[in-house]
DNA sequence: CAAAAAAACGATTGCGCAAACGTTTCGATG
DNA sequence: CATCGAAACGTTTGCGCAATCGTTTTTTTG
């Protein structure tokens, strides 16, 4: 591997005339210019970053830790993430926590020692240990999708209006016994979606049985056996609420295996939409969080936070966008 | 941010003694290492990987350069690489070439910059002048999805076993008039696939005609268009090979906005499965590719090829696997 | 035409660390 | 009790670079 010195003998000058030339950071004479770059491409040179982020102190790096990378809806956002990031000349370092918040403390730990330039973090569940991590340490960060901390900048869904406007056109739909699949207790996102619901019915003036609130499904096969659960109740939901995509899998599971039609049998609808939803049945009710805004939004705002560490915490909810199929219809 | 001699400073010992305690590379005495490890955890004391890097001319990190990391077969791909990675130790930069190969070469050059120890690349198409970059570079690489080049390690699946498998499906299931969506050309891949379902339909003593081989869909709506033209045929075919995922929307786009039902009006089958399919309507008859294998295998080879240069190069085709749904009926 | 100012470039340091090399101490050995 | 060897630790260098500080040459100005 070749040196900046080897390329300044090629080129008959000093070090720092080749330094300056490269990163154009004060006149050099033309002739020299060329010089330089003759022998740059002469040896083959190629700069190294890892001595430049020592000597500049800032390595034009980002950590980007997820709870879950192959969730479609994390996917959606890291694409985001990176293509904002490589814009602006910084490059990620993806990390998968899987939902272990001790596996999250150590990569973060291991991304400070790699001196990334900040960190966007899905975080896990509790113990929030590595964001007391974060914040001591004086690590610029932003939090995506679960915002539970204002210690940080944070960005994510509008929680609330996304189960509201779910819950209007279930209710303008006449569905008054709804059931709803929530994620992961302990999430922020889950907590806000479990009030909203509750909310927003309680706004419609509907009571909501608490059989019908099905928290704590961690996985597919949890969203399965609580919808299961929901339908074998005597008067069981007309309609059901999955909040995540998770939540959805599992819930049309549970419908397939009990051979009901949605709509006919049961109305369906939730959160997070996808790719291949037009296309097959049912063709699902879904809000579409904005996966592009958020990670464009969290890129920002890190962006911004590495700049100034100082600024006002900034917390960012942007709107979800209901898209009406067909798999949530009238109430019997 | 502290340093090592501070630690050592703070401890009352040499900066070889921090060192060699922290990296366990020399006998130091129980007092001396306590005093040590007391001093790093008063101080805050977190190890600047930069300069172990610079020192260490090796910094643990991967480069993943991904054609389209939001295609979820690639995500499962980028999935398992950054599990394996992380296993053995080593943090993965990702980047989106989004299939334009000067910005492969750029990303690639910028990886090779930050001093990678290796890159997993699932290249663009032509020119292939990054690929020629790291051969000359001597950076150790190894290819996925897409093997074109035995200067490399390379792993991906076995196409012309997995185009073979469901032509015998096809067959077995009396089709003989066949409509292939193909992928991007050029691809090796779609080369591969193209190659395979003409040899493979050659071997069954069926001539494909020349209308039923769509090649050159980059997108969904190539593939959408591509299908309304087969099916807009005199003699259409009874059934529809979607080559990979983005075909399958294209194709399923088509069927859907043409009013016809699958598997009654027209079969369909192809590769790339998801997590959805087996829950909605049509359940779609697929080829799941090895993503998880094909990742950890690439890691694995990596890993191997940085271990040592000159090792002989190895190409290596996993094996898919045929989830026979309802998609592809009996032909009419 | 001397003095001052500006233009162009070079020598050197230090970023934080690993480890090669050097030093001290102390017990074993003849 | 000199000598040797090993155990335990310290001093120092150099990884490749940016940029500070310094030097030389050229131009301007009174």
């Amino acid at each position: 591997m070749t040196t900046i010195s080897e390329v300044a003998k090629a080129a008959g000058v000093s070090v720092s005339t080749v330094s300056h030339v490269l990163n154009k950071t004060r006149y050099v004479s033309p002739e020299k210019a060329k010089l330089v770059m003759e022998a740059v491409d002469e040896i083959g040179y190629i700069p190294n970053a890892v001595a430049r982020s020592l000597k500049l102190s800032s390595t034009g790096t980002v950590g980007l830790v997820i709870s879950a990378i192959s969730n479609p809806y994390f996917s959606d956002i890291i694409c985001a993430i990176e293509a904002e990031c490589s814009k602006r000349g910084l490059i990620v370092f993806l990390c998968d926590t899987q939902d272990d918040p001790d596996r999250e403390l150590e990569l973060i730990r291991h991304l400070h020692q790699r001196r990334v330039d900040g960190i966007i973090l899905a975080a896990s569940g509790a113990p929030k240990k590595s964001l007391d991590y974060l914040f001591e340490c004086d690590v610029p960060c932003v939090l995506v999708d679960r915002l539970s901390d204002d210690r940080f900048d944070q960005v994510g869904t509008d929680n609330t209006a996304a189960i509201r406007m779910l819950v209007d056109h279930l209710v303008t739909l006449h569905h008054q016994r709804v059931g709803i699949i929530l994620g992961q207790p302990g999430f922020s996102t889950t907590v806000e979606r479990t009030e909203a619901f509750r909310a927003a019915m309680a706004e419609k003036g509907i009571e909501v049985p608490h059989a019908f609130i099905s928290n704590g499904n961690r996985s597919t096969a949890d969203a399965t056996a609580s919808t299961h659960r929901l339908l074998e109740l005597t008067e069981p939901p007309t309609a059901i609420l999955a909040s995540n995509n998770l939540a959805m899998i599992g819930a049309m599971r549970a419908i397939r295996e009990r051979g009901l039609r949605v709509p006919a049998d049961i109305s369906v609808l939730g959160i997070d939409d996808f790719e291949w939803a037009d296309y097959f049945e049912p063709r699902l009710t879904l809000m579409a969080q904005p996966c592009d805004e958020i990670g464009r939004k969290a890129a920002d705002l890190l962006i911004a936070r590495i700049g100034s560490k100082h600024r006002p915490r900034e917390t960012v909810r942007l709107s979800p966008v209901l898209r009406v199929r067909e798999s949530c219809g009238e109430a019997a």
